[in-house]
DNA sequence: GTGAAAGCGCTAACAT
DNA sequence: ATGTTAGCGCTTTCAC
């Protein structure tokens, strides 16, 4: 097993061990441990002479010796419950920035939903020592937590039990920035249409929209209406609603997919947006805030912002310093051409 | 560090260890790894006796002390040289599916481009001793090789040196198919609109549509349009291509973004989809072609099956037998309201 | 067919 | 401040 595999390219000599930095050096083994890893009490110009060596060897520090020896393997799990998607995938690339500037890597492992896959992908992360686990999920319904032997922290999607860390985003918080810009403009009829009340972000959303409109005196002209996640739904509803209201001014909306829907059809009934009807989106996500005419006023969630908290939060509780409890994030308002010409 | 972590939850038990399998079952270490990993001659009846010691006591093999002396650590790194997006998703996940499925696990890097960051996922896939490496990225360019020590399959972004091994989807097959399915549907003054020049997926997809129309005798009635990968840019095209030619009666289009322009437009025009004018897709991205009305017939990449494809190569190389080469593998049209009533 | 012993590459405790 | 020693948990010769 020396020289084996063909489509090496570069340098396919023998591994450079820590031992053969030391004979270098003119050290021993340990003490190039040391040197490398900066710990201990070395002298300075012992410490460059070793570095210098290995520099000049490409030394490149075996991480499963060490992990063997010192007990932690700068390797994380990052579980994605449902396939990673369009809300999970900047979480992970914020992990991913979080843990990989340092020198720790991240282990990717989608379960897709499946509870057998799920114990599968633990087992692997245990059998590989991770230090940590960041787990996330595209639904913001608390999940069960998971078993693990390290620390773990959830991100987006919470566990159910309070004193594990979670990091979420505050949607109560966005939804009502969203109702309070429209309010702000000078609307007064404002209606809430967003997806399926079984999922935990559309109840939360509809709650807040409808106790701050409430108590902005202005309560929702209808109750909200709930229905898919889609452009569809969000065409459909526009039609459900006028026949309901027809003098409705304002539409918040419960994702940017369900807005880009609204728009279009209260643009194909001969409504003006923002003139007669302003709306609102939610996730400012850019293929349907930025492509729908006019450009989305929506609420920003940033996700790659959970991420990396989630990874520095899980090497805190790594480095012995757990922080129970869950970290709600601010959201953000972006205000485009649908509620402001 | 015996018992650390206040996270954990059910079995903070000191980790039960190979010797402990063997004391239970009655005979030596090397023995017991003998009978778990199914390697050497045992008594079947030795085998099963430790095998239940196992089960019994919950022992999960340290996958740590297994690398460092097997030289096998039974992870493969997955790097993607620009951020994880709406085409390297499919991919990573087909990887993910391919791989987790036995007992390989998968090191995320996500080197956006950089080439420092690249040279630094390199070098901690390095030091973590992977077995092999999967490369992917968004655009079809062919990219400069990676040098690493291990054996490297190109996913979808093949590599530039043709020994490499790549697994790449069939553009041009697909491009000749959308139209093909065009003009079979009785359309003869076709039109292509694309996107940028200065992608490789866009040249390639619009020589293929153009040397298709020339030897079916029916050449398309403008030259590709390019312009951007985005809804306007398909509304635009529509407003030049309809001025030019105001008998066109078939739009093949080099994404779905472009297409869902392209309907929308045409609609607004006037023009009814797919009656006046038949419109392709390519991407089959369903939240586009989907959304659309009607919704698109389009080329399907199958990119799910590049990853698996990828990550079946590479198992292949890290056991001995590289496959050299490209793999070109086959798209897939599918039919839908915007060729077909 | 099974046991004993020697490492894999590194770090950490102890000696000096 | 540096060297020495003893493992981390597993696999893998090589004896028996």
């Amino acid at each position: 097993m020396e020289p084996a595999g063909p489509a090496a390219s570069a340098g396919r000599t023998r591994p450079v061990r820590i031992v053969d930095v030391a004979a270098l050096a003119g050290v021993a083994p340990g003490t190039a441990s040391k040197a490398l890893s900066g710990s201990g009490q070395l002298r300075a110009e012992t410490r460059e002479r070793v570095r210098r060596a290995a520099d000049q060897l490409g030394f490149v520090p075996d991480g499963v010796g060490r992990a063997l020896s010192s007990g932690r393997s700068f390797t994380v799990g990052l579980l994605t419950t449902d396939s990673i998607g369009r809300f999970t995938l900047p979480v992970v690339l914020g992990v991913e920035d979080a843990l990989g500037a340092g020198d720790v890597a991240v282990l990717l492992c989608d379960t897709r939903d499946d509870p057998l896959r799920e114990r599968h992908h633990l087992r692997s992360l245990a059998s590989r020592r991770v230090d940590g686990i960041v787990v996330t999920g595209r639904r913001t319904d608390p999940r069960t937590p998971v078993s693990a032997d390290v620390p773990v922290v959830y991100a987006f999607q919470p566990s159910r039990r309070e004193e594990d860390t979670s990091v979420v985003v505050d949607e109560r918080g966005g939804a009502v920035a969203a109702l309070a810009h429209l309010l702000a403009l000078g609307r007064t009829r404002v209606a809430h249409i967003t997806g399926s009340s079984r999922h935990a972000a559309a109840r939360s959303r509809a709650e807040a929209v409808v106790d701050a409109a409430a108590s902005a005196g202005r309560p929702l002209v209808v109750d909200p209406l709930h229905g898919a996640w889609s452009e569809e739904w969000g065409r459909r509803a526009v039609d459900l609603l006028v026949r309901q209201v027809p003098d409705v001014d304002a539409v918040s909306c419960g994702s940017d997919q369900i807005a880009r829907g609204v728009v279009d059809r209260l643009r194909e009934l001969g409504r003006t947006v923002p003139d007669d009807v302003a709306v609102t989106g939610f996730d400012d996500w850019d293929v349907m805030a930025l492509a729908s005419r006019p450009p989305l006023t929506t609420v920003g969630l940033q996700m790659h912002e959970v991420g990396r908290t989630a990874a520095r939060l899980l090497l805190e509780a790594v480095d012995g310093r757990p922080q129970p409890g869950t970290v709600v994030l601010p959201t953000h308002l972006v205000v485009r051409g649908s509620t402001v010409a």
